[in-house]
RNA sequence: GAGCCCGUAGCUCAGCGGCAGAGCAUCUGACUUUUAAUCAGAGGGUCGAUGGUUCGAUCCCAUCCGGGCUCACCA
């Protein structure tokens, strides 16, 4: 998904458009009306997307990114003003439990409570371990080639970036504590305080008990872990907010126009606007997507380990087919498994067939959602056999290369060759990956019978003295002398003998087609390997 | 408890104001030196229920029933 593709400006299209991002991009565009009407000057939209860098950016990360970027590029094409995507990482956060999967767990355990970014780096590779944590999340989003401001919380505090807000926001402590102490149950509210001093004797971010406020000097005053009052300013990276005032604040302090958020942050919205309001800015559009579901029907989380992995996707089938699952219907909760895979890659095909069709106009093409996938601009190729297709070739031929997968491609699509079709080419190598992964695992292999044994035994052996035979019909005519050489009545019976020892299923592809393609010298090989047992034994295993 | 989503053919889902759709599954036929692929065709749905708006509702609104998720401690 090659990103900064300059979008044209086209108002026509985008604001009759039906496309989701669209519906979102015209919000942005009456919220910026809204403000020229009121005089105020709008010199770009900001859109906004957040992480928490405690762990590993994970599929939910590219979903939040992608849409973000979707309506972004919509927005283009209604308005000229130019547009940012700010990616803000919660790097200032303590630290609550160590991750599973870093080393120097005691080094961590030491370091509980302190911010991610003041934690040495367990991998020992960077400044801190919110420092590793940050340039692994830019280096995900680089590689999908996403067009992003990176911003570090951290930073943000400490550079002053910040302070009006803060200090509006302890000037305004009471009106603060009124919106959030209703949230909050009876024992929080008695410590609860929207400002998380970082201590200055021990470094961590303090859930403390705040004793006084003192707007003038922009100080708070809170009782430290051991009961003495410790004085610190608001600003300059001295305290965080909580995360709901945080979320509000930091919409106020950055300008934010735009942000989307998972189904969990809903019933905090009005909480998020009413502290932006307070911070003294207005609250940005929003938009809430459902959350993905495992198998089971239970939310996908990265503590749980559920669900699918963006690596394990983009194992199996290219990102397009990814970011299509992303796009469409955001607002439903769908199902991430295995299986929602060749639907989304064939789906993909088919828009991309109807985007480039001739019929198709420019309205309609702005609304498929593979001109959003591609920034406006997608690619020219196109795919002559559905991803299905080639599952139902691999698995009825039992292909683990390549060759002859092409070599049943070409029988569908002459003019189709891995050089000119390279996103079939990869395409095949996705299907090939996926039958050895899930479809095979499910196949039962048996042994020949004793029948069956030197029958196929006299049919290697005329294979093998066929030399480079390519005519599917001399090798089918091989076969069935074989067959009837061998008394097997009816016939049928000794086909059904090869699919079953040979690709452990009960039928496959015409028989001497296959084995032309193949070579008839590696079918021979197969049927000696059949024979052998390995792949009743591989089965077992 | 509050909020959100879903309920359409056996299964998975699309459609979201104008004669009910797709894929898979099933069945029939063609082709075949096979049972695959391919091609042709068929069956199968009071579009969860009830009211309302409309010339017209699967689609909009209201209520209800059923299923699921999220939040309620922390971010």
């Amino acid at each position: 998904m090659p990103s900064g593709a300059s979008i044209a400006l086209r108002p026509d299209l985008g604001l009759a458009a039906r496309a989701w991002p669209f519906e979102e991009a015209r919000k942005i565009l009456a919220r910026v009306e809204r403000k020229l009407a009121k005089g105020e000057k709008v010199t770009e939209v900001v859109l906004e997307t957040g992480y928490g860098p405690s762990g590993l950016p994970h599929i939910g990360t590219f979903g939040e990114v992608a849409r973000t970027t979707w309506v972004m590029h919509a927005f283009n094409t209604l308005s000229p003003i130019p547009t940012r995507l700010i990616a803000i990482s919660d790097d200032m956060d303590g630290l609550r439990r160590v991750p599973d999967n870093v080393p120097n767990k005691d080094m961590m355990t030491a370091n509980l409570g302190r911010p991610l970014t003041s934690i040495p780096d367990p991998f020992g590779t960077h400044e801190s371990f919110g420092h590793n944590m940050n340039a692994r999340l830019r280096a995900f989003l680089d590689n999908f080639n996403f067009d992003y401001d990176f911003r570090s919380a951290t930073q943000e505090y400490k550079s002053g970036v910040y302070d009006n807000a803060l200090l509006r926001v302890l000037s305004k402590y009471d009106e603060v504590m009124k919106v959030m102490l209703p949230t909050l149950g009876e024992e929080r509210q008695q410590t609860y305080s929207p400002f998380l001093p970082v201590s200055p004797r021990s470094g961590k971010v303090l859930l403390a008990k705040v004793v006084a406020h003192d707007p003038d000097r922009g100080t708070i005053t809170y009782l430290e872990e051991d009961g003495s009052e410790e004085t610190v300013p608001v600003t300059g990276g001295h305290c965080k907010l909580q995360w709901k005032p945080d979320f509000g604040m930091r919409w106020a302090a950055l300008g934010i126009d735009y942000e989307m958020y998972g189904k969990e942050h809903y019933p905090s919205a009005p909480l998020y606007n009413a502290i932006c309001k307070i911070s003294g800015g207005e609250p940005p559009e929003q938009f809430m997507f459902e959350l993905f579901l495992d198998d089971k029907g239970e939310k996908i989380s990265k503590s749980k380990g559920n669900g699918l992995t963006i690596d394990e996707w983009l194992t199996y089938a290219p990102r397009e087919s990814l970011a299509l699952f992303m796009f469409q219907k955001p607002r439903v909760a769908k199902r991430l498994t295995f299986d929602v895979i060749p639907k989304a890659v064939d789906d993909y095909i088919d828009l991309l067939e109807k985007y480039h069709a001739n019929e198709t106009s420019e309205a309609d093409r702005i609304d498929n959602p593979v001109w959003h996938i591609h920034n406006g601009n997608p690619p020219a190729e196109r795919y002559p056999v559905s991803f299905a297709l080639l599952l139902t070739l691999a698995t009825a031929s039992n292909a683990h290369n390549q060759n002859v997968m092409w070599g049943f491609i070409k029988a569908y699509a002459p003019q189709a060759s891995p050089e000119a079709n390279p996103g079939l080419a990869k395409l095949v190598d996705f299907a090939i990956r996926y039958y050895e992964d899930f479809v095979r695992p499910e196949k039962k292999f048996r042994p020949a019978t004793e029948k069956e044994h030197a029958a196929f035994l006299d049919l290697a052996a005329k294979f093998e003295a066929m030399g480079d035979a390519r005519d599917p019909k001399a090798v089918q005519d091989v076969v069935y002398e074989v067959g009837k050489a061998h008394q097997f009545e009816p016939l049928r019976d000794w086909f059904g003998a090869l699919y079953e020892v040979l690709f452990g299923q009960t039928a496959g592809p015409r028989f001497g087609s296959f084995a032309a393609l193949f070579g008839v010298k590696e079918t021979a090989v197969l049927i000696r390997r059949a024979l052998a047992g390995e792949f009743v034994a591989a089965a077992a295993e």
